[in-house]
DNA sequence: GTGCCTACTTTCCTTTGGAGAGTATGGGAT
DNA sequence: ATCCCATACTCTCCAAAGGAAAGTAGGCAC
């Protein structure tokens, strides 16, 4: 099981804490719960539209969608294109970076569907206890 | 570059959709800044009380702190180890599943530190537009 | 005219999160 | 004996984030 030291040693170490402080508000940003589910989805169901993407992700609400996609268009991650039809129509895609994202995200993923039981389990052992 | 879909193809489109739901709300748990930054640093640094982890997780606040270490432990990501001495010593260390989510999101750091640069010039590039 | 469509805004209100002070405990210094 | 300290919280108060629902724009069908 390779921790990140192992995998990167060099450039881990050689990080200056400038570098390291720009890197945990990134993981900030980026480590959020509607950034990851809204991945998830362009990821799977490629170019969607604003509508498509709030069926897509259960119990966003319109707000922090747009919110949402605002910052990651900023960040690069999602392509946003209008159409000037009416009705408005804007489609959302995934761009190379945030696929790049989405793929390095891949691994929680596999781990949340592979230890579902274990962290159910240690929830109602954690609350019998009390 | 593989996909969800290309690396685990049956499980991902076995899933019945109150599995994928569990599966989100799960994401959703564990897919926050804190518990990310958290895990990171004792992934880092092994066993630590908490006034360490308050230094070492830059910007936490000591009721987010014992709020998160409370759900990781409940979700059975840390254990928690009480020594009944004065002043009051309490340890927290990963769990086996904690360091297998921990080496889950390390893709995410490793792209962080990647792109970082490529986040940046896209942010700068978006406020400029407006 | 009325209503509809879509992608947002805006408003209002609840929940979450941060800052800082307070608490409990016994041991050591004075 | 009294004071002070260390540690891991816990509490209170206030600001910020987030959710629900209604409103907006503007061309089109009726």
């Amino acid at each position: 099981m390779p921790s990140v030291e192992k995998i990167a040693p060099a450039a881990y170490e050689a990080l200056d804490p400038r570098v390291e402080t720009l890197v945990n508000e990134l993981i900030g940003r980026v480590a959020d719960k509607w950034t990851m589910l809204l991945l998830e989805a362009l990821e799977e169901h490629g170019t969607c539209r604003f509508t498509r993407l709030s069926q897509l992700v259960p119990g966003i609400s319109q707000k922090m969608l747009t919110q949402t996609l605002r910052a990651m268009e900023r960040d690069g991650l999602v392509d946003r294109k209008v159409h000037p039809v009416v009705p408005p129509k804007v489609e959302y895609s995934l761009t190379g970076l945030g696929q790049s994202l989405g793929e390095a995200f891949c691994g929680v993923w596999l781990w949340a569907e592979a230890n579902l039981d274990r962290v159910e389990a240690s929830r109602t052992a954690f609350d019998t206890r009390e």
